[in-house]
DNA sequence: TGTACATCAGTGAACGCGCGTTCACTGATGTAC
DNA sequence: TGTACATCAGTGAACGCGCGTTCACTGATGTAC
């Protein structure tokens, strides 16, 4: 088969997109060639016309899960007014959705101990996507002062994917659904806090 | 060889214990029986003398990462005063020395993810495990409505376990240093509120 | 326009390697007498 | 107390299986003439 000049670039993309889904799902370890080109619709002879290694589609997997957070993360900020954007965030961060649909989220909690195990090429590729993320949020806050607002920033990060962990571990129940919440709360403290008053923010879940 | 009554107790111990330090150094994925057995000091043929298979042995050091974290949770909140010691946790977790010795370290940023993915059994024992860490944080604030108390004690443990796993990711350089101190600020941020004035609590790191 | 050839994404059998697991065996020590 | 036997933690070769990787081949389409 021969086909139009757009269609090897279009596997390989599609190879690419389900395995950052597949990785976030499952962890690196447990990917598998055969099965990745099975779920491409091919069969895994054909896999090293696309890439080098197996190793070599893991890294591109990883960028691709790390950029599509950034740039989700960015998009959700861009639509939304300014006083609502954190809260916006947060909420639709530590959601029931967000936690149930691991492949497709956030790349923070499902990859970030896999990042600390990694080399030190893709620790620096995912301290620069973090550094992004911190300035995104950290402009969230123009009214802080740059070093608070970054801190801040930080925290905020930490909490939500530190919550999302968690929840995720604790399953789909009750228990799980009071880790979001709470959450929730501690995240958008610290902006209830440095922000002029308004009136009591009272969100819950979200897409 | 023939040996003493408690012989195979301890050598079963020895395999248990450094297992589950490699655990939380690299992931389950990545134990293999053959390297644990001789990092005890034996053959890989005994391992089944030991172990009814290697997701038995894994089972049990993920049990013993978890009964460590906890006790440890429990002796250094015990060892202190009642007004310092939430303060000591946060700082001692948010600590470089913690940071850089991940084998030894809190099971919640190195096994947590891991956890999301494992079987309803594995899951059911993390989050009793994870109610008793809140529970134990939770009694640290007694002034505080039982409820209010526990939904501090999750963010709190959110916060440092998302910071660990974000500074591990970073490194060991200064960004990674910075989301230490971060962290270390937002988990005390709710007690400093929430208690009496006292005076401005300038923690560092410590052991 | 029609024909012959080149291209190359994809196929599927095969390879080698490492890993979990099995098993016949060893030999030092505990136990029975 | 001394001797024969039973025990069983540990050894190391061997096994089967799955996985990443290689490779000769296919055949539809683009291109040259």
């Amino acid at each position: 088969m021969r086909y139009s000049k757009d269609h090897k670039a279009e596997t390989h993309d599609r190879i690419v997109k389900n395995a950052s889904v597949r990785l976030r799902e499952r962890g690196a370890a447990s990917l598998g060639v055969s099965e990745l080109m099975k779920e491409a619709g091919l069969t895994h002879g054909g896999f090293y016309a696309h890439f080098a290694s197996r190793d070599a589609l893991i890294s591109e997997a990883f960028a691709h899960a790390m950029q599509q957070t950034t740039g989700r993360w960015r998009k959700r900020a861009e639509q939304l007014p300014e006083d609502k954007r954190l809260a916006s965030i947060v909420n639709g961060y530590l959601s029931a959705e967000h936690r149930d649909d691991v492949g497709n989220g956030c790349a923070l909690p499902s990859l970030g101990v896999e990042v600390s195990r990694a080399s030190p090429k893709t620790r620096k590729a995912f301290a620069s996507k973090l550094e992004d993320m911190i300035a995104m949020l950290a402009e969230q806050s123009p009214d802080l002062p740059a070093k608070t607002a970054r801190r801040e920033a930080i925290a905020v990060i930490a909490t939500i994917m530190g919550a999302m962990i968690l929840a995720r571990a604790a399953g789909t129940g009750e228990f799980s659904d009071e880790i979001l919440s709470a959450g929730r709360q501690a995240a958008l403290r610290g902006e209830n806090a440095a922000k002029p008053r308004t009136k009591k923010p009272k969100a819950r879940t979200e897409a």
